[in-house]
This record gives C-alpha cells, structure tokens and sequence, in this order.
DNA sequence: GATGTAATCGTTATCGGTTACGTTTACGGC
DNA sequence: GCCGTAAACGTAACCGATAACGATTACATC
C-alpha cells in the first residue's frame, strides 16, 4: 500500500506497471494495440493505486468528452423536473451531466450570467449546454439548447406550446360563459410572455370579442409584479368576470387580491393561470390552470441537444411540448 | 468582427493584443506588475473577441478552482432542498458549484458511483465535494463532506440529529398512551437508519417497556421494501397499535397496508414517519412526521466543506441538524 | 539467415492556461 | 554619462491526459 501524495496520476500508473503513460492510456481507452499481457499488468497497476482519470485533463485535450452541461442561474421547485426529465433522456447513453451553478448572481438578476458559463464549459469541459429559463441570449460554438428562451432567440429550444396553451385556458373561460376576460401578462423579453400573451388575444379575437387594452396587465412572472395590475383590474368600476394570469405565481397572487376586495373565487371571479407547480393545488380554492410538463421540457431538451452534437444535427431545432388543462376549484361560469 | 472557429483562446487574446500570453492572464487575474496602458489593451481585446478563460485549463494548472462539486446518483424531491441550502451558503462567497451526475448510475444502484465522481472531480476540477446519500464509504485527498455517511464513515459529515428525532418519535406516541410501539427500520449500513432504530430502543427502555423484536421490520428506506413488513406486523394476532416507520415513504405505505387491512388510521393504528417529505402533508389522514430540514443539510454542509477547503480545518467534523415533530393527522391515543 | 510486415510500445507535441525565471526597459542618483 | 534597481513583459516549463508518429520487437516467409 502506497501512500500517495495528490491525485494518482497516469504517470504514477505507468511508472508502477513499468510501461510509458501512452500505454496505459491506450489500456484506459481500450484501444488498439496493447498486449494481453500488458494490459493485465496496467490493469494491476491501476487497481492497487485507485486511478481514475482526470475529467480536467481529458477533456482539455480530447474534443469530446461525453458530458453535457445544463446552466442554472438558481434552483427552483422546477428545476429538480427538468433534471429529471434530463436525466432519463441521459440514462443508458453513457453521457454524464454537469450542473452548473453560480453563487454570485444566485437571487440577484445578473445578466449574462449564462454567456459566461457556457463559455466557460462549452469550450472543453462540455460537448453542449442545456441553459434553463434564460435571460438573454447566449453565443456559443459549441451547441447549445434553451428551455424557454428570450424572445428572437436563434437558439435550438424547447418550450411548452405556450400560444395553444393560452388559447386552451381563454377558451375553457369562454365556454364558462365570461365575455369581460382581464390577462396578466409576463415579462416581455421572453418568448413565453409574448406567445401567452398572443394566445389571449387569439382566442378572443376568434370568439369576436375585441381586445380591451385597459384589461390587460402587466407583470414579469414572478408573484409580487401581479399585485399592483391585479388591484387596478379588480378595481375598475367595469371589472372583468374572470382573469388567465401568465403564470401560476401571479394568479396566486390575483387570488390574495380578490380576498382583499372581497371577492368570491369562483363566484365572483374565475381565474386561470398557466404552469400547474405544486403549490397551486394546495391553494383555496385549488387553482385551475394550464400544465406544462417541465419533466418532459428536460428530456426533450437532452433529446435535441444529443441530436446536435452526436447525431444528424440535421432536424428540428424547435421542440414545442403539449400543453393540458387542468380544471380544479378557481372557474365557474360567471356571476349573472 | 472576426469570425473564430473553435474557442475563443488566451493565445487569441494575445495575438490581438500584441502582447504574450503571459500578460494576458496576468491582466485576467489581476495580478502585480503590467502598465494601466497594457491593461488597457488587453481588456479591449478580451472584450472584443468575447474571451472567458477555459474552467478545464485553469483548473488543470492551478491547485485552487474556487469551484465546490457535489455529487449525487439521482434527483429526489429533497435533492433540490439540499441544493438550494448549498446555494445559499455558497451565496456572495465567490464559489462556484459544479453538481454531477451520471446517467448510468441512474436508477441502478451501482456502488462505487460516489468514488468514481469524487476522484474525477476532487482530483483537479474542484476544491472539494459533498455527496449526498451516498451508499459506500470514499476515500479522496481533496475535502469531502457526506450528507447522511454510511455507518462508521469516517468522512465529515452532516445529519439530522436522528437519534433524537425518533426519541421525540416514540415518546409522542408513548404520550398518546400506546404501550405497542412497532418499528420499521431502515438500511442498515446507514447511519441514520442505526440512530433511528438506536432512539426506538431508548425511548421504549426509557419508559420501562422491553423490546420485543417480532414487533422490529425491516426495510431499506424506500416505500417498497415497507410492504412486507408491515403485512407481518400488521397481520399478527397482537397486532401493535402505532407503527413508526423509519423514512415517510415507508409510512405511507403502511397507511395503504392498514387501509388494506381495513384498519382505520389514526382510529386502529396511528401510523408516524420520518424526514417530511412533501407527500407527507398530501396523504389522507396526513401523515405525522419528524422533519429534517434538507435545506439545512446542505446549507450546513457547505459551510463545513468550505472550513476544510480554506479555513481553519481543525474545527467539528460531524455536525447535527435538530429535527422537529410535526404533528398531523395519522396519531391519535390508542383504542380502548 | 535475411527481409518484410504487423503488432507493440515509447517519444513528443499538444490542449489552454499559470507561473518561475530571465530579459528588457525606464528612471533615478551620483 | 554610468550604473543600479525595479517595473514590465516575454519565454518556456508544466498541469494530466491524448494521439500522431517513430522506433522496436516478434513472427512469418522465402
């Protein structure tokens, strides 16, 4: 038993078996020309020092590494189904995963974050990235896939088919009966925002209902940016019957306003958001909304960027995953 | 504009700078001893080509990466708590965290797997790893903390007090006047499953109540390996009146073996679980659990690796996680 | 036994950075 | 004008692996 100082390296393998570090890598890879015996004396040799080859060194020196990155700038509720939905793509094809995360930009919002670390991995570390809700467009030679990304990106992506889904929850609200349908729109940037937003309008226009401007407001996703469009909707003297918030966040969030106007949901006013998290079957009422499967966005996402960087990189490039309605407890037909 | 192919290099750098590679990491780091116009150049450059130094390269050369690994065979529901907590300890420090995975391990249950990452890992890539649940011991020369170690581990670690939680466990139910306390354990080779089992036996000696070992299962933690055991249990003519399961979704499975003994929860049986995983709030009667904070596991975790990596190392290397009884809805007193 | 070919293995350049060390330049003091 | 010192910068070795290439050996063939 050695007692070994620092990593075991290839060089301490080479010089135990007696044979030159370009061996031993050829026993490691597996490759042509090594003698049976020879091998079994590497393989001796890397068993007694417990040598695993350096993910570093590899990789800087091979083009491919079989390890796909995915970029997060924090970890959400979300975040776990999207790994999972990655990890099955991912199982059985011998590809390994990194996760990166940045502890500087973790709850604050700084820009370009995902430039950086993709920059950072996709040049050696990674075959490609995977980049999760992104905030702004991202440049790379290596591929790279985003899961909802800004609006014009020229990225490969994958999204939920946001425009149907929104047209499914105004038309599920039009078929209660409400003609007054307020919308809470999410952050503009995003591609998901603008195709939500479209939907609402789609599905109005299509019923002949023409779009109200003053029914229509503005947030960024997150809960706390519905509340100030919330109170001005629920307030006006004609207020709508019933509200689609953009996500499932800020129609918690119309729900808390409602409360505070006294309004009974569904009674008084329906409402809808869109993403279907966990928390929005535990609210009271339960909330009715459109599900997105972030499960299914990670495995597509793994899917099309195997596809990119191992495969026949000639195919789709956009992935636009089915959306569902859930009906639970916050819609009903209006109040006459 | 000039149009790269491949990544953009120090070497790239230099050339537009007209200066050697040398000084351009020099600029890159900060370091001592190039002139205000030098820097001046060579940030234009960096800016102009969109440069990031290479994470593999850097790391290769350099023994510090200022990047912690965690490593973990799967994403569970917990896993993104422990993130999360690991986040918020790394938050403003500068540190950057690198999680690994890998596909072939997934949903197997191949040893090794932890020992494989970490030597890939701690050798260059990062400063130091936590692994989560791992399920054999690790030997690394780079700092590892283990969140919930195998038994005896020797490794740093991090846990929820266990010991103490299933006291609190067991004395719940000892209060509501149960007198037959059956037990469900754990897998054996973890810590946590010993210093659950260790705390049943306290508690009921503590109270003057002999163990009677037809009324211990065994199980490994997972909702499955609870189904026999608990038929044994639940089947014997003097059937125990509360059961305290090991891990929630083994105690969620003894809520359906009750419900197909047509037992009445918390009526015939009071049912107590372990960890407070979601679920457990969800299932009907809700399930009356201790909770272990993963949040805290890994905020707590991170903080330990971090005094190993580039504190004062010489400081505790087991830290304790108080554990809280959330009472619900599976405990009542015992029938008459 | 000489020669050719294929199998086996070592030497070395290289990946993209970092850093010890050496060299050049700037500048001050005499 | 000469020399010394320090700042500024370049050269090259190096981190641990891979792979092109060259060198050596083994074995078959004539």
């Amino acid at each position: 038993m050695t007692e070994v100082r620092g990593p075991v390296t290839m060089n301490d393998v080479a010089r135990v078996a007696g044979v030159s570090n370009a061996t031993v890598s050829r026993v490691v890879n597996g490759h042509y020309g090594v003698s049976a015996r020879t091998v079994e004396k590497v393989r001796a040799a890397i068993d007694q020092l417990g040598y695993e080859s350096s993910l570093v060194a590899t990789s800087l020196r091979r083009s491919r590494t079989k390890v796909l990155g995915l970029v997060t700038h924090s970890f959400e509720s979300y975040t776990v189904e999207v790994l999972k939905g990655v990890m099955e793509a991912l199982s059985g094809t011998g590809l390994d995963l990194i996760v990166y995360a940045n502890s500087d930009t973790y709850g604050a919002r700084s820009a370009g974050w995902e430039q950086r670390h993709v920059t950072r991995l996709a040049g050696t570390l990674t075959d490609g990235c995977i980049i999760v809700t992104p905030w702004s467009d991202v440049k790379s030679n290596a591929p790279v896939v985003a899961i909802d990304p800004v609006r014009d990106s020229m990225l490969p992506s994958v999204t939920a088919d946001n425009l149907a889904g929104a047209v499914t929850a105004v038309d599920h609200l039009l078929e209660l009966g409400h003609k007054r349908i307020g919308f809470i729109a999410g952050r503009s940037s995003l591609a998901a925002a603008w195709a939500r937003e479209e939907g609402y309008r789609q599905a109005l226009t299509r019923a002949g209902i023409s779009i109200d401007p003053s029914l229509i407001g503005r947030g960024d996703f997150h809960r706390e940016t519905a509340i100030a469009p919330a109170r001005a909707l629920l307030g006006s003297q004609d207020r709508p019957t019933a509200i689609f918030a953009a996500s499932d966040g800020m129609a918690l969030m119309v729900l808390e306003v409602a409360r505070e106007f006294g309004l009974d949901v569904p009674g008084d006013l329906s409402i809808i958001g869109f993403d279907n998290v966990p928390e929005s079957a535990l609210s009271k009422p339960a909330l009715t909304t459109i599900d997105q499967s972030m499960h299914r966005l990670g495995f597509e996402a793994a899917r099309l960027l195997q596809g990119l960087v191992y495969g026949n990189s000639g195919g789709t490039r956009q992935v636009l995953v089915p959306t569902q309605l859930i009906v639970r407890e916050s819609t009903a037909p209006p109040p006459k």
